[in-house]
RNA sequence: GCCCGGGUGGCGGAAUGGCAGACGCGGCGGACUCAAAAUCCGCUGUCCGAAAGGACGUGUGGGUUCGACUCCCACCCCGGGCACCA
């Protein structure tokens, strides 16, 4: 007699057909109306878009793992779950492609998506596609125009002049990557800055916001504080000083400069002040014997690369420079010299400081290597051996601010600038306004004309989109093609119907990205979104993505959902996007980072290949914490492959394992299988919610390992009750291997469908145990175990405890010192 | 320099005040096989011991507690982010 040959485990063969059939049952396609949206059950997770840069690598298949497993979880717990995915599809690559082969970069991108399309379908993620995004489509460029059009109006998007990168042999702006040692990359040129006109937005107005509502996002805590940071508020006081001689003879012109700081409270130490070298007062204050050293030391500064301006190496007193002014110092009524200082940023603050060598190390390096006085004006520590003291304690030679701690301080210096009417408190913010402009073609025209009569006029909203045209060609020069393009530059001015040139400038491809999550909402409509549909699905649940972009993406787009929202195009109180996110960790190979640079790609391709896409999703979840950083060579790729083909062989249908399968009334053994199973589908449903997938997989592995040991007991198993642990482990697992566990329900379940299943709950009556087993330490080692009835009571327990033959050999007739008894948990008995 | 993570067997990790090392990898042994692979079963922190058992053990040093990987203080090391922001 020959046992049935059960069909082997041939991922190959069984992952495409589910594939297809997600896409043609439309089964996580979901719409607007959907009535367990209406009904409150709505969930909107969102992976973050992905730049195509061809078939997906591994920290795409990680990302999207994550993603795929909520949206089928959620939707198998209830909810209508949105889940779309796009592409963020402008961006360099693919106009360096075009320089390099002719290939025009929209047909480089489709195919780019094309191929990641491919590789997401085929690790078995699932989307609602009828509203995906991609960048570059007309539609899209039409709305992100139409939105900055919005903006400009608001007056949150405005041109002004910055400084750029600027190659004098190609004669064009390079972006930051281009410049390699301070030379452009292709043509060796030492680049300058240039101050050129650019677009911003004004995202500066949102700062305090910005910051503020950080309260109302639930975020990991360390993004949180990358954005705070970046936001950078700082608090302190702003007020003038006279400028003078050395003798502290005012000008005639009366002329005074306005210095920031977040410690009036030392003012009275202040030996100097410092102005930054593009300061507007430099000409004009700068004394005639100090003009040659002055102008020689500004055009440095102005040359020198930004790696060695922010650098704090190098000698102090080559980054100075005296101008031979002094300033009349409020508090003391001295005349203090002024300096310029390369480390003086005339973009934050007023861009000139007071100098308080005593309380600041920069200022006391400063000093020292000027020969310029130190004078402490906060007492330190009996104990300080260090040079500035920046730390608490009382005021010092500050006269009337004398003995004060240095809030009080700080608050009765900037009472009395504000008496005095030459100062107030003010606050600072490190946030600088968005520049968003780029000279290049793959990007989103800037939907604006210049009129030589009129000005700067918008292009009307029924002309858009703007798009570049197709006939360009790409000059290795890094320059936009645009502005060469006759047929494009050149335009009718809408209000007096003149000549006018078009902006050749396109949009930073952030802006692309800070609004994708609200078009994903509603689709289709002939507004880029509207607010009622927006508000259905709003602020989006769970977003995933990179910790790379906790700083910019994230503040874009926070930014824009404020401004659209005060504007009226997403609902009022729509005041963050991102209610939940979760940022990943990185990939490794043999601990560097994988990149296509490095050339240390695992191509997921091949995973799938070999082992199938629910072996590789297995191993995301398996090897690591999510959020944490994971490499290659750890992954236990065989130990996942391993445990899907144990469970497909105890469950698919007439297998070799079973045969001898009892019926009729269970045993004790029988119900300790049944309570596994509910333990397991508490354990996993409780370790899916806090996102520890790395153990709930083990807590599979340990399930199907007991069911092994149970089919090969010696009475044989329990039918039903194996196969209802066998069902639950499929039920449960299906959201994180789909193609295995579809497959097998449908093979044991006549062609039912496993992710329509609702998520099982657990019988707590079946989680507790009538006894449980409980150590007994004495003096907090672990000496015994009890087998106690699970409602037992302290009392009870603890007489149980004292009677063990091996706890009362211990104690040797002593009487404990002590006995602590936490029911359930254990006891520990105290000798001494 | 500042901020944030993290240090647990041969390796990835588990345990967030209560049995340290779940689960996986690797290793060892057994079954099946002519044999091997695959598969199935078992063992596997270190040291002492034939065993029973004992001692030690979560980066280091202290502390709190009946009890500490877990909480507190100080320090060392690794990873990441920001970095002249007045």
């Amino acid at each position: 007699m020959s046992s049935p040959v059960a069909a082997p485990y041939v991922p190959q063969e069984i992952e495409p057909k589910w594939q297809s059939f997600w896409v043609a049952e439309r089964t996580y396609e979901v719409d607007n109306d959907d009535p367990r949206l209406l009904a409150g059950r709505g969930y909107y997770v969102l992976c973050m878009y992905p730049y195509p840069s061809g078939a997906a690598h591994m920290g795409h298949v990680r990302n999207y793992t994550f993603g795929d497993l909520l949206t089928r979880y959620r939707t198998m717990q209830g909810d209508a779950v949105l889940s779309p995915m796009g592409f963020d599809s402008f961006g360099l690559p693919a106009e360096n492609a075009a320089i390099k082969t002719g290939v025009h970069p929209r047909e480089f991108t489709d195919a780019r998506i094309a191929e990641l399309t491919n590789s997401l379908t085929r690790i078995g993620c699932v989307y609602d596609w009828r509203r995906e995004v991609r960048s570059h489509n007309p539609e899209y460029i039409r709305w992100t125009q139409w939105i900055f059009l919005r903006m400009w109006e608001a007056g949150l998007a405005y041109r002004a002049t910055a400084p750029v990168n600027w190659c004098p042999g190609c004669q064009t702006v390079l972006a930051n990557e281009q410049v390699i040692d301070g030379r452009c990359e292709r043509s060796d040129d030492f680049v300058e800055k240039r101050d050129l006109e650019q677009w911003f937005f004004k995202i500066t107005d949102y700062a305090q916001q910005l910051l503020d509502d950080l309260e109302l996002v639930d975020w990991p805590e360390r993004v949180v504080i990358q954005q705070r940071n970046w936001i950078g508020r700082s608090e302190g006081a702003e007020f003038d000083m006279v400028i003078c001689d050395a003798s502290g003879a005012q000008r005639a012109d009366g002329l005074s400069m306005r210095v920031f700081t977040t410690r009036p409270d030392t003012s009275f130490g202040m030996t100097f002040c410092v102005l930054a070298p593009d300061h507007e007062l430099v000409e004009v204050i700068t004394a005639d014997e100090h003009r040659g050293e002055v102008a020689a030391f500004v055009e440095a500064t102005r040359q020198m690369r930004e790696i060695d301006r922010l650098s704090t190496e190098g000698p102090i007193d080559k980054r100075g420079c005296r101008t031979g002014a002094y300033a009349l110092n409020p508090f003391t009524g001295q005349a203090v010299p002024i300096f310029l200082a390369d480390y003086v940023l005339s973009t934050y603050g007023t861009g000139a400081i007071m100098a308080v060598p005593g309380q600041d190390q920069r200022d006391w390096d400063f000093a020292r290597a000027y020969d310029l006085p130190i004078i402490r004006t906060v007492e330190p520590p009996s104990e300080w051996t260090g040079e500035a003291y920046t730390g608490e304690g009382p005021a010092i030679n500050s006269e009337w601010l004398n003995g004060l701690d240095v809030a009080a301080a700080k608050a009765a210096a900037i009472d009395w600038l504000e008496a005095q009417g030459i100062g107030e408190r003010t606050v600072n913010y490190r946030l600088r306004d968005w520049l968003l402009s780029r000279q290049r073609f793959w990007g989103c025209p800037i939907p604006i004309l210049y009129c030589p009569d009129c000005g700067l006029r918008a292009v009307p909203d029924d002309e858009l989109p703007v798009l570049a045209p197709d006939d360009v060609e790409f000059r290795p020069t890094g320059e936009s093609p645009l502005r060469l393009h006759e047929g494009f530059l050149h335009a009718t001015c809408p209000d007096c119907g003149g000549p006018a040139t078009r902006e050749t400038d396109t949009m930073d491809t952030f802006v692309d990205s800070s609004w994708y999550y609200l078009r994903f909402a509603d689709p289709a409509s002939d507004a880029p979104f509207r607010a009622n549909e927006v508000a259905k699905w709003l602020p989006v649940d769970q977003y995933i993505g990179g910790a790379e972009h906790a700083v910019l993406h994230l503040m874009y787009a926070r930014f824009f959902t404020k401004a659209l929202s005060d504007l009226g195009y997403v609902p009022t109180d729509l005041r963050e996007p991102f209610r939940r996110l979760f940022t990943q960790g990185l990939i490794r190979l043999g601990g560097t980072r994988m990149s296509k640079s490095k050339g240390n790609l695992v191509a997921p391709e091949d995973i799938v290949n070999t082992y199938g896409a629910d072996t590789l999703r297995l191993a995301h979840l398996a090897t690591k914490p999510p959020a944490e950083d994971v490499d290659w060579e750890d992954f236990g790729l065989e130990g996942c492959a391993r445990f899907l083909a144990r469970l497909w062989r105890l469950a698919v249908p007439d297998n070799d394992l079973r045969g001898g399968d009892r019926s009729g009334p269970t045993t004790d053994a029988d119900a300790v299988v049944e309570s596994g199973r509910h333990r397991l589908i508490a354990e996993v449903t409780k370790d899916f919610e806090r996102w520890s997938y790395n153990t709930a997989v083990a807590k599979f592995m340990a399930e199907v390992n007991d069911l092994y040991r149970y089919v090969q007991t010696a009475d044989g198993p329990h039918g039903a009750t194996l196969d209802a642990a066998i069902d639950s482990v499929l039920v449960l697992l299906a959201p994180a291997c789909p193609h295995l566990t579809a497959e097998l329900w449908a093979r044991r379940h006549d062609g039912e469908h496993v992710h329509e299943l609702t998520w099982p709950a657990a019988d707590p009556a079946m989680l507790v145990a009538d006894h449980v087993e409980i150590p007994v330490q004495v003096d907090g080692k672990v000496k015994a175990r009890l087998s106690v009835p699970a409602d037992a009571d302290a009392a009870a327990i603890e007489a149980t405890a004292l009677a063990d033959e091996r706890i009362v050999e211990l104690l040797g007739g002593r009487e404990p010192a002590r006995v602590i008894v936490v029911p359930g948990r254990l006891v520990n008995v105290v000798r001494s």
